[in-house]
Order: C-alpha cells, then structure tokens, then sequence
DNA sequence: CGCCAGGCCGTGT
DNA sequence: ACACGGCATGGC
C-alpha cells in the first residue's frame, strides 16, 4: 500500500501536517532561503551530508575567502584546491569531485547556469542528479527545492526518528525507506495550492532540522521539545 | 576521550 | 532487496 492512500497514511499525514503547525508556532521562519544564494545551498547539501553543519560553516567560509561560492568560482578550482577548502567538513576525498561533477554537468547540459538547470521538469532533473557521483536521494531533493526552487518534499534523518518515534510509521528508524517518508510528506501538505506547496515543503525541512538538532539526534533529548514525543516513557 | 553530525557508495548476503 | 562498513573532520 502506498502512503498516503488507506487510511492509516491519511491519519500520518494529518499527525505529519500538524507536527508543522507546531513547529512553525515554536520556531518561527527558518529562511534557509532564498536567504543563501543558490549554489552555496547546493554546496551545503554536499557538505553536510553526514557532517555537522557548524563544520560546514568553516568549509562555507574557506571557499568565500576564496571566492569560490560562485559557479564560475567552483569552476576555477582545480579538485585538489578545492579537497582543501572543505576539509574542515570531512569526507573531502568524495566531496571534492562529487561537487565537480555537478558543475561538469551544469556546463555540459546548461551551458553553467542554474536558472537553465531549474527549467526541466523536477523528474526528469531528479534522475539527472542521482545519476550524479555523491548525490543521493536527500542532496538531490534538496539541491530541487531549496535551490532550484521546485516543490519537493524532503526527508532526512531527523524526520526518519520523529516519525518513528511517534509511530507515524512502522518498523525501526533504520527500515524506513527515503521515499517513504517524501511521500508521507506529500500527503501532509496535499491540499495546499503548489505555489504555498514550495514554502511548506521548504519550511518544513528547515523546522524538521531545528527540532531534531534540539531534541531528536541519535540520542533522544526530548525534555522542551515542542513536539511532545513520549519515547522517554515509552523506553 | 567517546560519541555524534542536515548521506552516499561498494560489497556481501 | 537489505545489512554493514568505510569515508574524515571538528564540536561537545
């Protein structure tokens, strides 16, 4: 059964759809964008693929004073310059050729600009960033949506533990597939126009992460968490 | 000092 | 299809 449909998913995405609500009261506006420009959001979906954002920020850092947070910048670098401008963000030996080769692709197939790359239709560019050495499921819909613009829904590891937490879905936090909890999110906002779609799938990701920087890493630290989860009484 | 962080990929079952 | 180890640094 897919999720979303039968009643089960309706009740998740309506429980999904309210976490939301909660959050964006608790937290207010994220403005992860279009507070950043859009290659420095894609340089921070590869950077903090499985690293701290704080190390991000010295990566991020490194490159400005480089002037490297332009696509012409990047361009510039050779592969070894730039392994060393992110090797405060770790993983630099994949990293660095994984954000050369998206560049590669934006000047093969977009003639190097973003605004190009964000007119084909989300499928289709999805495919085309997956294809991508480094890019996942996550750093492709994030790439989409935070700076290209599309209206994606995300998941990550934080929402993987809220939803599992809270029982939106079955099995360990671990089992539960990436598309799984996209789709659950889809459903959560499914009645919002597409234009607002964009800003909720936006805000929700950032929100997601704000929580689960505070209250839902590996180990649970639910005291204050607006959302309320009873794992403490649960385990 | 040990655990953790806004994943992804190759390998083995 | 799914589990598991490796990748690397810096913060707490």
């Amino acid at each position: 059964m897919k999720t979303g449909s039968g009643r089960a998913g309706q009740q998740a995405a309506r429980r999904l759809r309210r976490m939301h609500d909660l959050l964006a009261a608790a937290y207010g506006p994220q403005h992860w964008w279009p507070a950043a420009t859009p290659l420095e959001m894609i340089l921070g979906a590869y950077l903090t693929q499985n690293t701290a954002w704080k190390a991000v920020e010295r990566s991020l850092e490194n490159l400005r004073r480089a002037e490297a947070l332009t696509v012409e910048g990047i361009r510039a670098l050779s592969v070894d310059a730039l392994r060393v401008l992110i090797q405060p963000s770790g993983f630099y030996q994949r990293k660095a050729p994984s954000i050369k080769a998206f560049v590669a692709l934006l000047d093969a197939e977009f003639s190097g600009s973003l605004e190009a790359m964000a007119q084909m239709p989300s499928e289709a560019l999805r495919a085309k960033l997956l294809a991508l050495p480094g890019v996942g499921p996550e750093t492709a819909d994030a790439i989409l949506l935070y700076a290209l613009g599309h209206a994606v829904p995300m998941a990550d590891e934080y929402l993987r533990r809220i939803a599992t937490r809270h029982g939106l879905v079955e099995g360990e936090a671990k089992i539960v597939r990436y598309e799984h909890l996209a789709a659950l999110t889809r459903a959560a906002f499914a009645e919002d126009s597409a234009a607002r779609r964009t800003i909720l799938y936006n805000e929700f990701h950032a929100l997601t992460v704000a929580v689960g920087k505070a209250h839902c890493g590996r180990t649970a630290r639910c005291e204050g968490c607006p959302l309320e989860c009873d794992l403490a009484l649960r385990s």
